[in-house]
DNA sequence: CGTCGTCTTGATCGTCTTCAATGTATGTGG
DNA sequence: CCACATACATTGAAGACGATCAAGACGACG
């Protein structure tokens, strides 16, 4: 069972150089990958960097932000709580991901960084503003939207219907991936993976305990799925097995 | 366990009625609900009214569906399939709930009727040019979008972190406070809900098997927190115990 | 009356949780 | 440098919860 960790909601470090739109990372694919000269000019002028230590708090339920943005680098994670302290992850955001809810006031959801994390935020209001006066953003957000929905559905047919083995594998799976994408690939055997997630982190996204993780992990380093350099680093042995292992393949 | 039942794909009845978009049921609801009397003319242009029976299959994973739309009239499932038949239901749409994604081709999960469904449709090309010009049609997608997601996330608690108890719980209580609000009330002692959804349905909504559901609902007649006038409907009677079983509050 | 689909109930089994102990890496102060 | 504390991870043993397998009840409908 998932524990309910408090962490620090200490004041986010002094903002780091902020890139110009043009030269962003995430530019195209980010909420602002859609918006034209004239747009990004606009945004440049708004927007403002913001850095979080690992395990710092970004946003804590029940909040209501002033802030929204996109994440330029690291991970963050997104969880629930119910009143025990059990804890489910219902999102791993990602650079490029969107943070907040234009249009919304509270939040019902923690949001921790889990690696360090850059966001480059604007002022909701100043944002919501934007959306109005710029269609293609706004359109580019809903897209993300449906991709995020997409997202949580997937997750919750892991979460109903599949064995701790087939979780455990997926997630493997879906990091290998999106890994892989970067460079246009798919997974291969011997690609290396940093989890970049405590054990427990992994159980609250699986809706698993610790221990059952660890011994999923541990049986497939026996069985020769993959290697242990450490804890948080893997290394794939057998691709296709772990996609069979899955259960998402025949 | 989840079966994998293969319903058909009948052509959906004769439109009925279509009544007026000012008379409309769905209407403060529904993806027109922000849309002003000009918008509201043109759907009137373009809508054309389907229905279903219950069972019948309004889209299947994989289609490139042509339309999209509003649920008017019914319920339907969202649910995707494990490649061995292991089924997840990811979402239960009422009326106003919408159907379809503007701007998405292929979709991956099956949409079936659970009751009798009447659809308000629009041909999904039409529909993509009426988001292009009218934006307050579009931020009222974007809304229920963010509805569907903070639904999926809080299933995802559901089906992660709960025991078959809670989830059973848990289901009770939304159906009756979506009952309850349709007279602005809060459950009640004694409140009558009709499931609508075999014990297959709500086992794949909860991740659970159907004789789980089953023994679930038998121990909760048996302790007085409801009464089971037929297996499809309940009548609630100790909603605050019912509560704090969900799991959701203290 | 027999069949079919749905639901209930019982007995047994297996997976995952729980509880507990141990291991390992990192950092701190004496 | 070493004792010690802390956080994270692994491993083992026992038990519980929900799944599985199997039988029977119930109602609708021919």
């Amino acid at each position: 069972m998932s524990t309910s960790d408090h962490r620090t909601l200490a004041s986010p470090a002094a903002a780091r150089s902020q890139p110009r739109c043009l030269d962003c990372t995430i530019r195209l694919q980010a909420v602002c990958s859609h918006a034209d000269m004239a747009e990004l000019a606009q945004l440049e002028r708004i927007k403002r960097y913001r850095s979080y230590a690992p395990g710092q708090l970004i946003a804590s339920s029940g909040d209501e932000p002033a802030l929204v943005g996109s994440i330029v680098d690291g991970v963050a994670q997104v969880s629930t709580l119910l009143p025990d302290g059990r804890r489910q992850m219902v999102g791993l955001l990602f650079p490029s991901d969107f943070v907040g809810r234009p249009g919304r006031s509270r939040i019902d959801h923690d949001v921790v960084a889990t690696t360090s994390v850059t966001l480059c935020m604007f002022r909701k209001v100043e944002f919501e503003r934007l959306l109005q006066a710029h269609p293609h953003i706004e359109r580019r957000l809903l897209e993300m939207t449906f991709d995020e929905l997409d997202a949580a559905r997937e997750w919750m047919l892991l979460l109903g219907r599949k064995t701790a083995r087939e979780k455990v594998a997926s997630l493997l799976l879906m990091m290998a991936r999106r890994d892989a994408a970067l460079s246009r690939r798919q997974p291969w055997d011997g690609q290396r993976l940093s989890l970049r997630l405590t054990r427990q982190a992994i159980a609250d996204y699986l809706g698993l305990t610790i221990e059952t993780v660890s011994r999923q992990l541990g049986a497939m380093r026996r069985e020769g799925l993959l290697s242990l350099r450490d804890p948080r680093s893997v290394e794939l042995r057998d691709t296709a097995r772990l996609a069979r292992e899955s259960g998402d393949t025949d």
